[in-house]
DNA sequence: ACGGTTATTGAGCAAGTGCTCAATCGTGTC
DNA sequence: GACACGATTGAGCACTTGCTCAATAACCGT
């Protein structure tokens, strides 16, 4: 996971990443308000200044979600690597800390607008950044799918209940496991008979 | 969802009752010991002298999830029925409620013992109860898979991710074509070439 | 009746949350 | 130098959380 955002130098922006910081760090229960300011070395009164603490803390996490999404599906004109990018690096431990933030997301944007926002975007990023690769690849013969779209979206779904699964105390999978079921469903996607 | 427990009177399985009723209503963050006990008709006091609180939740989670699995694969003398009855109740607006505690409590059980010995049986259960419907159906000859727990923990897997996006804000899917896609990842597991 | 054990209550504590606001500081303008 | 105005502070408010604890009620064996 790359830094999302150049060092800054006002204070603005150093809430930004400040809370950019700790959400990488602890997830969203590490996130206060008290806590940015006083990682951005602030008094807290600057936050509301700047700030609604929701806008903020969407904020964070899209920009985030924004810089993983840049690198994730970068060298989309060669597919077959761009694949095998996906699946060497799906269930890294920064990938799983990215997750665990994702899922953490999932909760919040049910009652929050911002993050809201902010996640339909993301989400429509991911699910497109998948399905044209696997629609670039089928197009020049890479491989076969009956339906490029159906498949990213079983794979989409695929990886995000592995990546759960690799997560959760119980401790079921490892991060090989997880890759090469990841890749077996692929396969199957692959060598399935057109109909 | 059936009514995880029979309805009590001593005010001990009272507030059990109310906080199963409140974690199925509106999910963790409804669940609070005011909440509670405002429910349960009782004293602020009591719930502490009979529990202590973290305990109080997870035993409530693992009775609702006790529930859940003793029907969710009840007749697996007949997989093929017993599968159908999966596919086909996979993502009811119960099971959506469902997954969604159980999402809240993969998150929990991270910083709460009770809460991770609960998950941790309950993981087990739910993952050997498809795993043995595959196992099943294959030996009988129902379908042909090269590795029954395998494809148990894909189709697992899948399970959780498409329960997610169903759940989640930007609406991609809707329940029928969930279960679609369970139903087609399926389908590719078995019509594999054996190896 | 009595004594003792348990059940039960609710005001209140300590900790944590986001947020306010009067007060300062810093800097540029005339 | 005086003024204005945005930047900045942090004590403090209002609220929520789980939990305590002295006081009371209810029950039961003797």
């Amino acid at each position: 996971m790359p830094d999302p955002v150049p060092p800054a130098t006002d204070r603005q922006s150093r809430l930004v990443e400040a809370t950019i910081e700790l959400l990488l760090e602890g997830g969203l229960r590490a996130v206060t308000t008290r806590a940015v300011t006083q990682r951005a070395g602030v008094g807290t009164g600057l936050l509301n200044h700047y700030f609604r603490w929701p806008e903020l803390r969407a904020l964070a996490w899209a920009q985030i979600f924004e810089a993983v999404a840049r690198d994730q599906f970068a060298q989309a004109d060669d597919p077959e690597a761009a694949l095998e990018r996906y699946f060497a690096t799906a269930f890294t431990p920064d990938a799983r800390r990215f997750w665990h933030l994702w899922l953490e997301a999932t909760e919040l944007a049910a009652s929050d607008d911002f993050m809201q926002a902010a996640f339909r975007k993301a989400s429509a990023q991911a699910r497109t950044g998948l399905a044209d690769l696997l629609a670039a690849g089928a197009a020049q013969g890479v491989w076969r799918l009956a339906d490029p779209q159906a498949t990213a979206l079983r794979l989409g779904a695929l990886y995000d209940g592995l990546a759960g699964l690799l997560l959760s105390p119980a401790q079921i999978l490892d991060a090989d496991q997880a890759e090469a079921h990841l890749r077996k469903a692929f396969a199957l996607e692959c060598e399935a008979p057109t109909g």
